[in-house]
DNA sequence: TTGTTTTCTTATCTTTTGTTAACGTTTTAG
DNA sequence: CTAAAACGTTAACAAAAGATAAGAAAACAA
């Protein structure tokens, strides 16, 4: 895909948040950088401060932690979706988190310092302090829903909201990624899909 | 507490977000509310739209859904800190928790439509932008280390941890709440004290 | 292809958690 | 002050989950 086209695609994307004018695009994509993530490769890494945001053109990530002597992998982003260690971006501070690449993944990135200059540009300052409250609500809602979920639901109901909810992930992570996603081991998942066609059958 | 003082304190902690020059002050109070809530009445309910945001000046809420005949807290917020259906505020969907008043708490408020409206003032808006992202960000950061506890660690790991960050939950909480804050019963908390009192012992 | 890794299931055993109920203590409300 | 409700612990049992290992199937790479 030409970066031209990724452009297009980012600034239709944007729309649900803000509508740059012309002029302002121009400011705005002068910030943004392109990066292409071969598999398996990082767009942040724990101990290290993620200083950077992600639009996911093309691809997939997963989102891990490393305990214990083994990944535990906490959530995934799609394409036209933003990836980034946000706590770390924030308060730059060290991500606890790997964000890897999936399968080759292309982004469109800006640094934190591209968003604090932004943040200060008088032609944009507005846009994009209305640009970050709006992604940051967004985010907010679904965390929402899924530090409730952990509260209020067993992992069996879990797996069967994320059944009824979840098309995108099931389809494209293996399934011990979504055990950990939901809180449980791979063999415990395992036992509770077999619960669960006992159940129906 | 008069108003006046109340209004004194929320103007300074305000100032973590943004600084009101008198002008914009003058315009931004012209949209708060009092609200005097007493023991066990509600801020927000299950099922209806939780149309506001609360600053807590004195008091303490607590966040609860009702699952199967009994409630089970999520949350919990104290003196200078925000409360809300964040979720149902921001969607203006039912809200599917209760905030219930843990002792007699007095809050400044505004609602969506206030908000909406300083969102509109050519005056405010910039300013009400901002405070609108570094408020959601300030909460993605805590709902971030939130979902992580629940993937990577165990209900013991996460009240150990609650012991180390936690003073005021664990000093003015009852612990069957904090047990479900937990993501566990009682029950299960009651006993992983004892595991961890015999520990140390 | 061929061999290796990854993925998923299954089995066994251990640990933890949930459930229910009982009991004593503390707090609350009238 | 008194009765009722709420709270925390403990016990007994059932259910679920974790740990580990083994085996089959699928995906992957040389």
């Amino acid at each position: 895909m030409d970066t031209s086209t990724a452009l297009q695609i980012f600034r239709e994307n944007l729309k649900k948040y803000v509508d740059f004018n012309e002029a302002e695009w121009i400011l705005f994509s002068q910030h943004l950088s392109f990066a292409k993530l071969k598999k398996k490769h990082y767009f942040a890494e724990a101990d290290k401060v993620c200083n950077k945001v992600g639009f996911i053109v093309k691809g997939s990530v997963r989102y891990f932690q490393f305990k214990d002597g083994e990944d535990i992998t906490g959530y995934f982003s799609f394409e036209n979706e933003f990836t980034s260690s946000y706590k770390s971006y924030l308060m730059g501070t060290p991500s606890h988190v790997y964000i890897q690449a999936l399968e080759d993944t292309l982004l469109i990135t800006f640094t934190r310092k591209d968003m604090d200059e932004m943040l200060n540009d008088p032609m944009l300052a507005y846009k994009m302090e209305r640009f970050g409250r709006l992604i940051a609500e967004q985010y907010l809602c679904c965390y929402e829903d899924r530090v409730t979920s952990f509260v209020t639901q067993s992992p069996e109901e879990r797996y069967l909201q994320l059944l009824s909810t979840g098309r995108e992930i099931l389809q494209r992570m293996p399934q011990h990624y979504i055990a950990n996603y939901l809180g449980i081991t791979p063999v415990s998942l395992s036992r509770i899909r077999k619960r669960i066609l006992e159940t129906v059958r």
